[in-house]
Formats: structure tokens, C-alpha cells, sequence
DNA sequence: TAGCAGACATTTTTT
DNA sequence: ATGTCTGCTA
């Protein structure tokens, strides 16, 4: 397989230099030609450009105003946004410490800074690359003073944040049914995206109409409620980092003003994704101040937003008032790459850049570096149905590669099984490697039959995503106690805590402390260090909290002494008993996570290396904002295997995908239900998005990209039949390579006309094994290819199976029954067909006997 | 208070 | 199918 790098190295002749200089930024110029600190290595900024399209070029160079670069899939976007950077800070327009980049992902923001290094070394370090979030809780940190917090506060993620909210609702004694916490928090959090806090929405809310929403009403009293609990814990939440820090910038002038000097350029990654929150977020730092026009009702991207002419109540003309010229601002996105507007990304942002920015620039990125033209025309065309869009069209000069392989299977086992053969021939036939193959899915539940298969074949695969490390539940543990240490008044953890492992206090006791606490207006923890005057409490839960409360003590004052996270954590498991606990158990789970721990403990020293200065709020923080700790394969896979030079392949959803690319794509489950999501079908603005999701499918793969899709595929226990997905018919015909085309139960629907065949029976089996694959579509003649032995049979005539059994399969031959699952009508068994397998077959269905 | 059995909902995507 | 939550019993 052509190791393809990107973009092409074709040779360029150097450009002229006045292109390089001209335009230095008038603001800069009592600092711009400072010797950047310690600039032992400032390169030549020419050989910056060197290898890059004339677009990218433009982009690299641009100065002055707000810049967007929209830059389709493969397009050299992070190419593009790294020598920029570097460009800067070779022609001495900035220095490092100027340059603000933000991404969405850690992962992003890693390669970018390391890219960036790669280019201009150890200056590199005095940028800020980071994300959104923890480039905020950074300033927070920093001006915790100014709003009150303590700055070791705690970070909630959304498992935190669903609790409090809990115990809010609790409190407010609502009922669950028509107020779910999960539906107020999520409220809350769609609310937050759109900077409307407690107050603004109370007021908007309430005076809207008399008769208005019950639930509303119900809403306000809860948000406020919940901030309140929240500022009492010394808590932020997900949403609360952008929020707050965007209050603050606007009501702190003096503040802001401090970043805006600071940092001189600001460039935001994936610019699609952004929501309402951000986008006012990147406007404050970039010093392009706008009244912050509150949304009516939090009604999503139909609200108002800051027009450059708008002059509220806030000071009018930013740029007239504020103390410092704005900074210089690059964005760059990809409207049909927007996948996220379920969680407030609003595409808007990125449409209507240029009316939000009149001076702005707009460079299109259009040339692609990574697909073949199949992919990219394929890719074009399932994007092209979407209505109100930009038009862009990727090309590419790299050819049209292998025809893109469709395959229908009749379930999810046979998609698997197809996709491992295929992999396996790929392996024999070209070359390549598990590790250059990656398999996606709409949703995280699909990973199962295709792990079952992979597992089965021996092909070594990863999953990335699903339950993520910081999920599982002893690692929440743990963080919880470090959390509860490094923050006395955080009530979720310390409450998650409580009576983990197990030290008899129960729901009553902490019943009993919540009220004291709720009485006196304390927080649980500063509750919890008056016991004694808590009524209601037995000796027994009295001795046992005291015990608590002490050995928390403890452990407060080792973190207090300057020990290590690390040594922290080594504490708590042992102290608590918590890890004794597990190792006494017998249950296998158990031992995983004793394993999961010690990791978490790896993960701490780790970091107590790179940052000796780190204390424990600055782990927790990198514990709280590093969600995807479990990261694609590189090529440098880190578990010692020892054939990682194969590498292995990648499972993830098609949301994970967006920004990787790999030389194989299997993009699975392509039926009307699945994918699209049966939950965006309805809608047409979902439905869009759906096929941008499809879009970034499309556009990972390099070389090779195959389609399946389930005729039948089983969620959630029961079988269901879906048909073919919209997505399939936009492709045009000439691309494709059908290697099935119809599952058997459509064939025998249309041909033997066998009737009955409404509700989903799996049946696995006839698969495109033997006989010659690419045929045309089979006519609904009536007499189509009889697959006869496939009729169902009464469910008496059902062969009742034991482990063990041979069987005669009309295809696959001699087999044995390796297992047995269900009985009567519906059993399944697993048997092994030697050289053909092992196949799972639905027995009414199989033309399997006993022998 | 803890442990268990049964009910129940869950499955879109996640910084 | 699986995991979480609830309510019952020891």
C-alpha cells in the first residue's frame, strides 16, 4: 500500500520575498521586531511555503483582517494552520507567547502544538494550544480571585452535573416523570451554550406569558437552584467553563483587555463546531467586542446575535473603545463537516462568518490530499443533497483509484464476517495492514458483532470511544476522592464517596447530613466536620461519619504537604481499603479494575514527571478535561505487543472518526434506520447533519472504501429489517463495485414469492461464499435463483441441537455444534464448518441437519 | 443497612 | 443484551 503523504512533495520555486513581509500589522510595530525570546532557531519564512498549493499559500500569508479558511476534508487544513503559526513567528510578527490556537480535541490540540514545534522548536512551548475548555479553565484558574472561586475548583463532567442536578430535583421535590433530571440538565446545558445564566432566563421565561410553560417555570427554579449548588461546591460544570469565562471577559474589562494584549492571534480550529458560547468566547479574546445580545428563549440559532452594527446597551464600535486593537483572528472549518449540533454547534457560525466579520477574508481550501477521486466524487456527490450550502467540490490529481465496494449481508454477523474476510484478503492480495484498516459505525452498540467476528478471525482490532476510562466506575471513584480532597466543599464527589467501599453509611445517615447541612447552609463536607451537633444520627453512623471525615482530614493534609498526585492516589486506595476491596473479590471484574486503577496510578506518576510543579487541582484538571485518554492506534501502539509493526484495527464511530483518515474505510450499517439514525429521519435539518456525518465517513479513507449494510440487523434483542439507506442511492452507479447486492431474504421475497416474510428472523448463512458474486440486481421475475433449502420450515421440523452434534449444512458442508442458544423456533446454534468458519445459524431458517 | 431479584430503560453522536 | 435503579427481605 503507497504510503501517500500529504500534500505531495512537488518542488516549488521560492516566492518572491516582498510577498513574505509586506502588510507587517501597524499595531505591532513598536514590539514586532523584539528578538523573539531565546529565537536561537527562527527559520527562513520562505521555505514555510514551500510545497503548499497557491491557496494555502494565500492562507499562510494572509495579515490584517479576520481570516476564514474553508477547507474541505483532506484538504491540508492543519498543514496550512501550522505553517501559518510558523510563519508568524519566523517574519517576527509575533512571538510565541502571542498566539492563542484553540481545537475542540486534546488530541488536536497535541499534534498541532507538536507540528508547530516540529517547525520552529522550543519557542514553540510560550503558545497556548489548547481546547476550548482547558484554554478557559486556565483563565479561570488564573482570575478565580476576581470571581470568588476558590482555583482549585472542581470541574463536573456531565455524569457530575446529572447528579447534582438529582439531588436538586430531589429537593425541589419534583416529580420525576414530568421533570427527568436528565431533561432539566440538559436543558440547562443547551442554556449555557447560549450564555443565558439563571437570571437571564427567569426573566425571559417569566415574562413571556402568564399562562406560559409550567415546565418553564419549573426550569428557572431549577437552574438557579443547581448554579447555586454548584458555586457552593466551588464547581464548575462542562458548559459553565465557556460560559463563565465569557462573563467574565465582559465584566471585567480589565481583564480582557489582559488576554487581548496578550494574545495578538487567535485561530480557531474546527470553526463548524462551534457554539454559541464559543463563538462569543473567540470574539472577546480577539478583542472584537460585541453587545452580548441575550437570546430570547434560548430557542438555538434563531436567536439574535451580535451584528457588527448592532449598538445595544454595550459599548458601541469595539474597536473605538477598547484600550487595545483587536488581535488578528483565523478560523477554519468546514460547514459540511458539522456533526455536532446536538450539542449547540451552530453552523451559522461558520456560514456567516463574513456578515459577522465585514472585513473578513475567505480562502477556499479545495484541492484534496488524501482520497482517491472515487472517494472524493463519491463523497461530493452523497453532500451535494444537501440544500443551502456552500457549493465546494474536492479534486484531486492522484487518479481514481478502486472502485468503491458495496456489499449487502443479510445481518450484522455476515456484515462482520464479510469485513474480516475482506481484510484478510486485502492483508494477502496488497499488503495491508490491520493497523491501516479502521471500521465505522453510526452508533457504539454496532461494535459488538464486528468485535465477536474479529475476535473470532484473529485479527487484532481496537475500539475507540464507547466507555471511555474516566467512565468506569472505580476510576470515577478514585477521582472522586481526590476531588473531595482537593475541594472540601465538592458535595457530588465527596456524597459519591460517602460509603465507597462500603463503611455502614447509608442513605439514612447521609439523609441526616444533607438536611443539617442544607439547615445551616452548609456544604456536605463542612457539614460533615460537625457531626456531632447533626441530629437524628445513631452512635453507630456518628462513629462511622467521624471516622470519614477524619481519614478525608488525613489525606488532605498529606496533599497539603506537597505530596504527588500519585502518591495521593496510592493513599486513597489503600487507606480506604477500596483496593483491598477489590482484590479480595473474586468476581474477574474486579481484578480488571484493580488493573484500571494502576493504570490511573501510571497516568499520575506520569504526569508528576512531566510536571514536577503539577499540584493536585492541576491532575484533576487534566484528569477532567482529558476525556479521550484511550487513543487511536499509531503506529507506536504502546502495549509491547510484539507484532504492533502490523498495527491493528480500528473500531470507532463516525463521530471519532472526523479528523483521522486511514488507507481501508468500512463504513457499516448503512440501512434507513440505522444509518441515518432512526431519530433524525423525521426531520430535515437532522437529516442533513446525518449526511454530513456521512460526508466525514466518506472522506477518511485514502485508497479504499467499502459499504455494507444489514438487510436484518438485531438491537436490542429483537430482529429488525431495514431497508437499504438513502445515503447508497446517491451514489452514482459507476463508482461502485456491488459485490452483493440483495440479501436472501429479498430474494426470496421477490423471486420464490414466499410471502410471509414480514418481521425480522436473522438468518445467517448463504452468504456470498460460493457462487459467483457480481450479479446484476435480481429482477423480481418469478422465478428467481432458488435458494430452496432457505425456506422456513415448521417449527416443529426445528433439528433440536446439542453441543457436540454433527451437522450437514446445504452449503458450508460437515459441521460441528459448538453452541446452542434458545430453544424451539428460534434457537440459534454457533457451529463450526471447519475451513468455512464458524457460523451462527438461526436453525428455522438454516437448511442445517442432524446427522 | 446490605444484598438481591426483578423492573426498566436504554442506543446517536461528546468537548 | 446489558446495565442501572427500585423495592423487598434478611
Amino acid at each position: 500500500m503507497g504510503s501517500r503523504r500529504s500534500p505531495r512533495d512537488r518542488p516549488e520555486r521560492p516566492e518572491q520575498p516582498d510577498q513574505a513581509v509586506r502588510d507587517l500589522d501597524p499595531a505591532e510595530g513598536d514590539r514586532g521586531f523584539a528578538p523573539a525570546p531565546g529565537a536561537p532557531s527562527v527559520r527562513d519564512p520562505e521555505s514555510l511555503l514551500v510545497g503548499l498549493n497557491p491557496q494555502q499559500r494565500e492562507a499562510v500569508l494572509h495579515s490584517g483582517g479576520p481570516l476564514l479558511i474553508v477547507a474541505g476534508a483532506g484538504s491540508g487544513k492543519t498543514r496550512v494552520l501550522t505553517h501559518r503559526i510558523a510563519h508568524l513567528l519566523a517574519t517576527r510578527r509575533a512571538r510565541a507567547g502571542e498566539i492563542l490556537a484553540i481545537t475542540f480535541t486534546n488530541k488536536a490540540a497535541a499534534e498541532m502544538r507538536e507540528r508547530v514545534e516540529a517547525l520552529v522548536g522550543p519557542p514553540a512551548k510560550a503558545m497556548w494550544v489548547s481546547t476550548f475548555h482547558s484554554a478557559c479553565v486556565r483563565i479561570l484558574r488564573k482570575e478565580a480571585k476576581t470571581l470568588g472561586l476558590r482555583s482549585s475548583f472542581s470541574i463536573y463532567d456531565s455524569a457530575d452535573s446529572l447528579k447534582l442536578m438529582t439531588m436538586v430535583a430531589r429537593e425541589l421535590e419534583l416529580d420525576p416523570k414530568r421533570y427527568p433530571p436528565k431533561a432539566l440538565i440538559s436543558k440547562i446545558s443547551a442554556l449555557k451554550d447560549e450564555l443565558v445564566d439563571p437570571a437571564d432566563f427567569a426573566r425571559t421565561s417569566g415574562t413571556a406569558a402568564g399562562a406560559g410553560d409550567e415546565f418553564d417555570t419549573v426550569l428557572a427554579q431549577a437552574y438557579d437552584r443547581y448554579q447555586a449548588r454548584l458555586r457552593q461546591a466551588h464547581a464548575l460544570d462542562f458548559d459553565d467553563l465557556i460560559m463563565t469565562t465569557v462573563h467574565l471577559l465582559q465584566a471585567f474589562p480589565a481583564v480582557a483587555e489582559h488576554y487581548r494584549r496578550r494574545f495578538r492571534h487567535v485561530l480557531v480550529d474546527e470553526y463548524q463546531d462551534t457554539n454559541h458560547a464559543q463563538y462569543m468566547l473567540v470574539r472577546e479574546l480577539a478583542g472584537i467586542s460585541a453587545p452580548a445580545a441575550p437570546r430570547p428563549d434560548g430557542a438555538g440559532p434563531s436567536g439574535a446575535r451580535p451584528d457588527a452594527t448592532g449598538t445595544d446597551a454595550a459599548p458601541p464600535d469595539a474597536t473605538g473603545t477598547d484600550a487595545v486593537a483587536p488581535g488578528e483572528l483565523t478560523v477554519v472549518g468546514d460547514a459540511d463537516q458539522s456533526i455536532y449540533a446536538f450539542r449547540g454547534a451552530t453552523i451559522r457560525n461558520i456560514v456567516e462568518f463574513e456578515a459577522d466579520y465585514p472585513n473578513a477574508r475567505t480562502i477556499l481550501l479545495e484541492q484534496n490530499y488524501r482520497s482517491t477521486q472515487n472517494i472524493l466524487s463519491a463523497a461530493n456527490a452523497v453532500i451535494s443533497r444537501n440544500t443551502g450550502r456552500k457549493r465546494k467540490r474536492l479534486w484531486t490529481d492522484s487518479g481514481a483509484g478502486p472502485a468503491i465496494v458495496g456489499y449487502v449481508a443479510d445481518n450484522e454477523h455476515e456484515e462482520a464476517r464479510f469485513i474480516a474476510e475482506e481484510i484478510d484478503r486485502l492483508g494477502d492480495s496488497d499488503g495491508v495492514r490491520p493497523g491501516d484498516v479502521a471500521i465505522f459505525y453510526r452508533a457504539n452498540a454496532q461494535s459488538r458483532a464486528l468485535e465477536e467476528v474479529l475476535i473470532r478471525v484473529g485479527l487484532p482490532y481496537k475500539v475507540v470511544g464507547g466507555t471511555r476510562f474516566y467512565e468506569r466506575r472505580e476510576i470515577k471513584d478514585a477521582v472522586a476522592y481526590l476531588r473531595a480532597i482537593a475541594n472540601p466543599d465538592d458535595d457530588v464527589n465527596l456524597r459519591r464517596i460517602l460509603n465507597v467501599p462500603k463503611r455502614g453509611l447509608g442513605d439514612r445517615s447521609e439523609a441526616m447530613v444533607n438536611a443539617f447541612a442544607e439547615r445551616e447552609r452548609l456544604s456536605f463536607g463542612a457539614a460533615l466536620a460537625r457531626v456531632d451537633e447533626v441530629p437524628g444520627l445513631g452512635t453507630r453512623a456518628l462513629t462511622g461519619l467521624r471516622a470519614f471525615d477524619a481519614m478525608m482530614n488525613e489525606l488532605r493534609a498529606l496533599a497539603a504537604t506537597g505530596a504527588g498526585p500519585a502518591e495521593v492516589l496510592g493513599a486513597v486506595l489503600d487507606r480506604t481499603g477500596y483496593l483491598a476491596e477489590l482484590r479480595a473479590s473474586d468476581d474477574p471484574q474486579d481484578a480488571a479494575r484493580v488493573e484500571n486503577l494502576s493504570e490511573l496510578h501510571a497516568v499520575a506518576s506520569e504526569f508528576e514527571q512531566s510536571e514536577p510543579d503539577g499540584d493536585l487541582a492541576d491532575f484533576l484538571e487534566r484528569v477532567s478535561l482529558v476525556a479521550d485518554s484511550d487513543q487511536i492506534p499509531s503506529d507506536d501502539d504502546g502495549d509491547g505487543a510484539p507484532k504492533v509493526d502490523q498495527g491493528v484495527v480500528t473500531l470507532m464511530t463516525l463521530h471519532t472518526a472526523k479528523g483521522l483518515e486511514f488507507p481501508v474505510v468500512f463504513l457499516t450499517g448503512l440501512e434507513d434506520g440505522t444509518f441515518p439514525h432512526m431519530r433524525s429521519m423525521a426531520d430535515e435539518t437532522q437529516l442533513a447533519e446525518e449526511r454530513r456525518l456521512a460526508y466525514v465517513g466518506l472522506t477518511r479513507a485514502r485508497e479504499r472504501l467499502y459499504l455494507s449494510r444489514a438487510a436484518v440487523r438485531t438491537s436490542w434483542g429483537m430482529p429488525n429489517e431495514f431497508p437499504a439507506s438513502r445515503f447508497l442511492d446517491d451514489l452514482p452507479e459507476e463508482l461502485m463495485d456491488w459485490r452483493r447486492r440483495e440479501s436472501s431474504m429479498s430474494v426470496l421475497r421477490s423471486g420464490a414469492g414466499y410471502g410471509s416474510g414480514y418481521g425480522g428472523s436473522s438468518y445467517a448463512g448463504s452468504g456470498g461464499s460460493g457462487q459467483g458474486q457480481k450479479k446484476r440486481p435480481v429482477p423480481p421475475s418469478p422465478d428467481a435463483p432458488k435458494l430452496g433449502s432457505a425456506t422456513p420450515r415448521p417449527a416443529g421440523d426445528v433439528p433440536s441441537l446439542a453441543i457436540g452434534d454433527k451437522v450437514t449444512h446445504d452449503a458450508y458442508g460437515l459441521g460441528t455444534v459448538v453452541g446452542v442458544e434458545g430453544a424451539g423456533a428460534n434457537s440459534v446454534a454457533k457451529i463450526d464448518f471447519g475451513s468455512d468458519g464458524t457460523k451462527r445459524l438461526l436453525l428455522r431458517y438454516s437448511p442445517v441437519t442432524k446427522l
